[in-house]
DNA sequence: TAACTGTATTAGTACGCTTAGTACAGTTGC
DNA sequence: GCAACTGTACTAAGCGTACTAATACAGTTA
């Protein structure tokens, strides 16, 4: 399930973290389905089964993830965990756009960039604002 | 001229860069206009001066700032140092847009942030293109 | 020559990441 | 009931890196 590559872009728990919001905010784990067991995902990945629950243990600080001891650990509910995700990257977007705009960045530059990243074909949800971001 | 403070948020060599880095994209800072001493600004804050240093050396690394041993720290000259600021800036800009897309974000809700950030009393540069963003 | 400049070297300290070992309590399937 | 699984907790150690400091060096300037 887990497809992780111990590269050394950033330490192994945060890889799998970062792997597994992937997998949430894609749809690829759905609500209340199960993660694979602390010692299962240690053992393929040939690392200590420490490093990934400390994984999971962030996760399910922040809400993605939680955990019934001694039965496994599961998806958030409801989709609040997907939701989390997504207002998170949309604080994320908001923190940019400031720091941007700081350095000189002007908005029709930044209306550049979105056309790249939300190409038409691909804008099949949301209408448009009249005057456009 | 550089008006730190030491809180925690963030190591003391990062701050001193972040904060040359924001005069010289809000013109505070000129082209060519000399930075103060490594030294002098190592004791105006109470540091030591290879922290100072080494907020420098990664000014310069970065294109930002150039340095003549013996004589001094300059703001990269022609402007480009403001440049290379507003190319990061861009360049992280896209990438937030890239994860916000992918974690669900869509194309509505960036105008909304947007409309947030380059309000329209400060929107004096750039005309809009035609469909927005 | 004296006072300044940037630069380099070395070292101490602190922190984070990872591994390892061990242990506990609860659930599941036979 | 028992064996095998589950998540969880704790301590200890090794390792690498980041940060800061102390010191010394070489070059420029007046």
């Amino acid at each position: 399930m887990l497809d992780i590559r111990l590269d050394g872009r950033s330490s192994i728990y945060e890889q799998i973290y970062g792997e597994i919001v992937r997998l949430i905010s894609t749809g690829a784990l759905a609500p209340d389905e199960k993660l694979p067991a602390v010692r299962e995902t240690a053992k393929k990945l040939g690392i200590n089964p420490n490093t990934v629950q400390k994984a999971y243990a962030a996760l399910e600080q922040n809400g993605l993830i939680y955990s019934i001891p001694a039965k496994g650990s599961y998806v958030a509910g409801g989709g609040s965990a997907a939701e989390k995700i997504k207002q998170e990257a949309a604080a994320a977007l908001g923190e940019a756009m400031r720091k941007a705009a700081e350095a000189g960045v002007s908005r029709s530059e930044a209306d550049a960039l979105a056309d790249g990243i939300w190409s038409d074909r691909n804008n099949n949800n949301a209408p448009k604002k009249g005057r456009g971001i």
